[in-house]
DNA sequence: ACAACATGTTATGTTCTGTTATAATTTGTG
DNA sequence: CACAAATTATAACAGAACATAACATGTTGT
């Protein structure tokens, strides 16, 4: 049997079984223990399961449950509106639109290294900085009061021809939201 | 024996046992393991096959990558503009945007049992019967010329009132494309 | 004869495997 | 809890198996 065979049928067996032992394996297959370690350590680096004392488990699967979800309103965030929060230390925080996001701006505060978001119309990610925000226009995308984001001005104020509300850039926008609390 | 033939040979075997050894094969045809390694990589260089230790395996099936292609201009799809094509055996087929999928209504004809389309603003899916389309705006969304879906003909007219174009139904949109040949 | 190709042989380098020895972890006992 | 025994994991080594490159030989067709 190829080695190549052997790991797949591991992988199977681990699928079908929940678990397995190194002990079954190394009968299972004719081979020493030694080299049923060696190839559950070449299926963990590839991400395959994951090596316990005795055999191996089947990998979590990495629960994208709430994960994914805004950190605001914990919705789950639509590529087309969603805005990303970059901190200190490579965490990312994720918002479901440019509402909860500038919202979230005054959470992380010192910690923000970088803030994007995605446009609207085109879908590609552009720095939050540079966009134009159409805020409160007459249709309601996520939340509400909604704030959209454009990477032109230009389809911003077509925008706002049609649906309404203001063109404001970053720091407008920013201002524009109520503060949560009063002081 | 011609090379050639041998070397469907081994493309045939490796289809019917899932796998293939070096000395097996070597003494099947009775020529030197080093012929079958040449007969090998020639085959994986031509997309039959591929080499692992000790022998050779099929290529994995066909990666789910390009499933999820629009079935007219091969981009990947959006989920903000896609359009759906459901055929009869539940076949379903996926389009980038309108543009694609309303041309694709010619291509599958009476095949299609239904059609769905992704609101352009709100994200959620409707029939592309009762959908409004904005056609030839002066923003291109996906492919050129933009045709844009809308739930609402509410939204597309004031959508239309910023991009430009023209707000129509579905079976003008249709009429709206241009043939592919004239016959 | 010559070029192009297919094949085998040899030499060298790489990968795989089992054995042995040592370290780490778990289990059992008082 | 401390300690020893048993089990499991890791590291290092050597030998086997395999892969690759280079060269030599043989065949085919012009």
């Amino acid at each position: 049997m190829l080695p190549t065979n052997r790991r797949q049928q591991i992988r199977d067996y681990l699928n079908e079984h929940g678990a397995v032992q190194i002990g079954a394996l190394s009968a299972k297959f004719a081979v020493s223990e030694m080299t049923i370690h060696r190839d559950l350590a070449q299926l963990e680096a590839e991400g395959h399961l994951r090596k316990v004392r005795g055999g191996a488990v089947p990998v979590t699967p990495p629960s994208p449950a709430n994960a994914e979800a805004c950190f605001m309103c914990q919705s789950t965030p639509r590529s087309q509106t969603q805005m990303t929060l970059h901190l200190t230390g490579g965490a990312v925080q994720r918002a479901c639109c440019p509402h909860c996001g500038l919202y979230g701006l005054r959470t992380f505060g010192e910690q923000i290294t970088a803030v994007f978001v995605t446009d609207f119309l085109r879908g590609n990610t552009i720095s939050a900085q540079a966009a134009a925000y159409v805020v409160n226009p007459a249709i309601t995308i996520c939340c509400k009061p909604s704030i959209i984001a454009f990477q032109k001005r230009e389809d911003a104020v077509r925008f706002q021809r049609g649906f309404g509300g203001d063109v404001l850039n970053f720091v407008a926008a920013v201002q524009s939201l109520q503060p949560l609390l009063r002081s």
